[in-house]
DNA sequence: CCACTTTATGTTTGCGCAAACATTTCTAAA
DNA sequence: TTTAGAAATGTTTGCGCAAACATAAAGTGG
């Protein structure tokens, strides 16, 4: 017990004793092992933190806002990457509960009925991530992704647009994006318009892929369409297939997005889009495990980031 | 102990009893607790990973490969970030070690003095990803960033290039672009060329820092000038100034860089570059801590990609 | 010098699980 | 019916630590 209140700076120690102890730890090497500390504290310093994908820079956005804010925290992050499978997410975090984590967070507000029975039985501090347009387990810190497609549908009314198009991918595993183009679609509806081309692919979202399904939306399509893009790295495909093939944008093909992402500055032209606050919904999902926020919806502002592509 | 059997489907145990077990742990939602499952068993399936940042698609394409590669393992992914910081990487590998991990994996092979000495003395598995030009503690895998930057020195050569410059970022920092720094100007020197030129910050990789040093680098520059940047983010910025400024690439200036990221596409021009092969580094990684690799050093080859900038 | 408080160290116990070993029940062959 | 062996269940113990509860030593004021 000597040790133990030496190695933990807790409670009556002589400092004599605990020169001593401190250097024959030093010297034995001795590494304190958290299993047992944990189990008998019944409680850890780790955060389980699942995710869609790694090779999604929204997502790993997140996670750096999050790093940030937990960094000088003792907390400890554990990743766990769901592919957009909620069958998977459930048994991430079924797994993580094994480890009795001090918080758990997560990705969107769309998950498997057990894994929010899981959540809520097991009294986890809990936090969804990215989406506010529902009802969260506990906490949710995120953008309104309707919001977000409403205000660019309006944007393209606003400029003149008359006839809409739309492209995607694989919707049925991203909720987000599913959102936006509902939102979209109820938009335009009111103001008395539609969606009246779309192509969409079951293939995960990419570059090439945009330039795909754009070649198709717009065979034999002569008079001016204002495309939506369920995010950027589609959108940039789409623009680069346009400039290729001699079309006008946004004359003859206009051009908007979502979430602003800083490889857009490359591209030979502003797209318009609607820039998603990643780093600061992961470093206010961090602040949320600290404890440092209680509220239970922090709904962050995006931006309508207005290019030359529309 | 018979309960025990059950949930860990190990040992006999019979039908009727077993349904029992798993029926009652389903409706008190029963879970395992890791803490004290493993300080018994005196292992863990988790996994530490150091990286530098998570804000570079470098290293998260590395841990993609990672995950895909432990994604059907029982191994468990536990993430730290050091901020290209040795004193704190060694801090990330003290917590880690409390957590009896099955294996430690670490970015590049430059570490205190302490980490490594740590490493060894505790026996852990450990891994060191994306260079192999050093000595591991135990296993690295990686690419020759020193043969990288040959290649592409010699490729500028071959090209006829006779003036050269440098431009990179953070260099104290990164000890793999010092590395292809050094390189660089070793293939030169030994072919009779040198770096008449560089322009070097101590801010991190960006695409506006490429731009902001490359129109230093160029100040009253009058002839051909071939330039090596540290890398991808920093030569597009450099790219972006060229055309800009109406400079013609490569006739007035050429350049080259290193990663080979797919933004890339998404530029007006062609970069050559030298392709890293990060998903594979973090997916052979993720094999070494499955135990199905057991060599001391796997290089992975790069590729120079030659395109319409040199 | 005593009574009393503060400071310092020691002992027992439990956290939840699984290895090792012990016991009981069943099965099948003689 | 007996019996060896397999199958099923039970008991004890330790993993390493820290809370809770002793006890001991040192200081303090009258």
């Amino acid at each position: 017990m000597t040790v133990s209140r030496v190695l933990r700076n807790k409670g009556y120690v002589s400092d004599a004793v605990a020169k001593k102890v401190l250097e024959a730890a030093q010297e034995i090497g001795y590494v304190r092992n958290h299993l047992a500390g944990s189990l008998s504290e019944q409680s850890t310093n780790l955060i389980g933190v699942i995710i869609p994908s790694l090779s999604n820079s929204v997502f790993t956005e997140v996670l750096s806002g999050f790093e940030d804010a937990i960094h000088d925290s003792s907390f400890q992050m554990a990743i766990g990457v769901s592919n957009y499978d909620h069958n998977r997410e459930f048994k991430l975090v079924s797994d993580m509960l094994a480890w009795r984590p001090a918080g758990i967070v997560l990705t969107g507000l769309q998950h498997d009925a057990r894994t929010r029975k899981l959540l809520i039985q097991n009294k986890v501090r809990t936090v969804e991530m990215i989406d506010v347009d529902g009802k969260p387990v506990a906490h949710c810190v995120g953008l309104s992704h309707r919001a977000a497609a409403e205000a660019t549908a309006n944007h393209l009314i606003a400029r003149g647009y008359t006839r809409f198009g739309y492209v995607g991918s694989a919707l049925a595993a991203d909720d987000r994006a599913q959102k936006r183009k509902d939102a979209f679609e109820n938009t335009l509806a009111e103001r008395g318009f539609k969606i009246e081309r779309e192509a969409i692919s079951p293939n995960p979202t990419s570059m090439p892929l945009g330039k795909h399904l754009t070649s198709e939306l717009l065979q034999d399509n002569s008079d001016q369409i204002a495309v939506y893009y369920s995010n950027d790295d589609m959108a940039s495909g789409g623009l680069l297939h346009c400039l290729a093939k001699g079309l006008s944008v946004p004359k003859d093909v206009a051009i908007a997005s979502f979430n602003g992402l800083e490889f857009l500055e490359a591209l030979p032209m502003r797209i318009t889009t609607f820039k998603s606050p990643r780093y600061k919904i992961g470093q206010m999902a961090g602040r949320y495990v600290l404890g440092e926020i209680t509220d239970t919806i922090t709904e962050l502002p995006g931006e309508l980031i207005v290019g030359d592509t529309t």
